[in-house]
DNA sequence: CACCTGCGTGAATCTATCG
DNA sequence: TCGATAGATTCACGCAGGT
């Protein structure tokens, strides 16, 4: 990480050792042996090596990040909460926390604790004040056109999408699933935004970029996982840049004045607005403000002031008679951008 | 709680400050504020003088739990990443952390983050090896004789059961679901066991341990809270005792060695065993010890044996003829003690 | 081809009691 | 404190093989 240079990357996807701290052998109650993380990369002396050990790695992350980017870390109990205080102390701002529910997680076999079906995400800007990118529409859209939650409920990674060694075993013993990081990267980057991926592993993340049309820079330490991450990412065939497109976001389509639509005749001066149960009208003016009985100016402000509210958002208040219906001047807009 | 003895309740659950940092007034779209935790108690200076309040709270919970108790805490991203690390850090042992799952959050009104839809709480005993109360049939039972995960979804507290004062707004702002309190306590305690919530607010942990017949001390500072509470509790009927009962666990039932059941006559010396699948056939001796082709020794020795298995429950593994029909050791021990 | 059964396995801080 | 032993304990899938 110390060789690249400051500000570079948009993104930063971080799946760090968990530090679990399992005792002896665990068996299931029909005897088989739990193949369980024993590797010598997820073993650390102490709360403190990992604390440092990861607050190493957040620097770095900071200063690579462009100030626009924004940064995942993927955990459980056992090292997320430093992690996240971690992330705090380093002005990094929390924009959410997300639940990965697994459908399918080991069970508890002795019946001592509740079932661990989760893990956990922290989704941080480098500072409160930061902006960042975040595909609301298609987060929207991906979910039903309901808005997003921050409880996501995939499977974990297994059958053929398990990367499997030349022996046959998992080739690295916490591969995750690439829904998860599809979701991710859908969420907060562009096409063409540049990923880092600090522990890279089997390369989830390098694949779902390559997918996704946004480039990816990773790094790993273990020269076996390096080698089936290559030959899985080159086996990755791109989507279609029109499979790649989104729900285009709002406040990312070309702004266009009312006024425009009105000197363009779609929406004339003198036009008499409504609301939509009629309870307010006002007409347009030359310039593009209206006016009802009591206040003029923007379709907005005039909207906000009639119903006593801080803020109106006049494109789909204010409405056109059309008929006997009534349509929005927000239908109006669209009409015009795609008649561009 | 610097006045309660050391070592005197069995549970602590704890609603803490969140430290919100909320900034300006928040709009619906539909132009309604909302009405957000704005309170004294939620104000701190910085995250050092956060960490420092939950430090000192900490510690005095440590010093009041019993050494078999466990502490609940409940927090959102803001503090709970903060509160894990100092439990860790006071060697309190993360047993899970649960995920409360909202089926009804209040929508991100922005669209510029993922619908904050959950909470965050965990679950420590006082240290590594500290033994605990989990009554792991009785979550099992509440969810559909599958194991209780630790991801829970229930609904916010709203309707009847949100207290309200005497103006008709809600009394406190941050109301927990009785819900929520009644797994925890139902799972982590049992009847009669005195549970403390330090942050007592409107005394729910106080209503649903009074409901199942725990005992209850609650701690709460501002004198509002304090009355609504105390009339909330007063209200509140306990459950019958046959009611509360939960399915038993079986590591609580008295133990009966195999031997009895051979000298009481219920399973005569000489009698041939056999597993469910009739694989392999053992009878037994006089002493209670139980003979196949190969191995002789305790009806679990004998079943581990002939499965290669590192251990076995003879008492489940291990059946009598029945006419056609095959019964499980078990069984005719449930008989035995029922029959006392 | 449909259906059933059996087997394998996943980031897991995974026991209690008595001598 | 240590060792031996009793005995409690699993859910969702994918896949292979058989009917």
């Amino acid at each position: 990480m110390t060789k690249l240079p400051d500000k570079s990357v948009d993104m930063i996807f971080a799946d760090p050792p968990y530090n679990l701290q399992l005792g002896g052998d665990l068996f299931r109650p029909e005897g088989s042996r739990v193949d369980a993380v024993d590797d010598e990369w997820d073993k650390f002396e102490s709360l403190t090596s990992y604390d440092n050990f990861t607050r190493d790695w957040l620097e770095q992350a900071r200063r690579i990040l462009k100030d626009s980017g924004t940064i995942w870390v993927i955990g459980s109990y056992h090292n997320i909460y430093r992690v996240g205080t971690l992330l705090q102390d380093a002005d990094f701002w929390i924009l959410n926390d997300i639940v990965w529910r697994k459908t399918n997680p080991m069970p508890n076999f002795r019946g001592t604790r509740f079932t661990n079906a989760h893990e956990t995400l922290l989704w941080c800007a480098k500072d409160e004040k930061a902006r960042y990118t975040f595909n609301y529409r298609a987060m929207k859209a991906l979910n039903d056109d309901l808005q997003m939650r921050s409880d996501w409920v995939l499977p974990i990674c297994a059958g053929s999408e398990r990367v499997k060694g030349e022996d046959g075993a998992k080739a690295h013993p916490t591969q995750k699933p690439e829904a998860l990081l599809y979701r991710i990267l859908l969420a907060c980057t562009k096409p063409g935004d540049v990923v880092l991926d600090p522990f890279f592993g089997t390369g989830t993340t390098g694949a779902v970029a390559r997918r996704l049309g946004r480039r990816w820079i990773g790094i790993e330490r273990e020269p076996s996982y390096v080698k089936v991450a290559r030959a899985r990412i080159e086996s990755t065939l791109p989507l279609d840049e029109s499979a790649m497109r989104t729900v285009p976001d709002k406040r990312e389509q070309p702004r266009v004045a009312f006024g425009v639509l009105v000197e363009s005749g779609l929406v004339p001066a003198g036009t008499v607005l409504c609301d939509a149960k009629r309870r307010w009208t006002a007409s347009v003016c030359a310039d593009g403000s209206i006016a009802s009985d009591a206040h003029s100016g923007s379709i907005h402000k005039v909207g906000a002031a009639l119903q006593n509210a801080p803020s109106c958002n006049g494109w789909t208040f204010w409405h056109v008679r059309d008929g006997r219906d009534l349509q929005a001047l927000d239908v109006l807009r669209q009409r015009y951008l795609s008649a561009l």
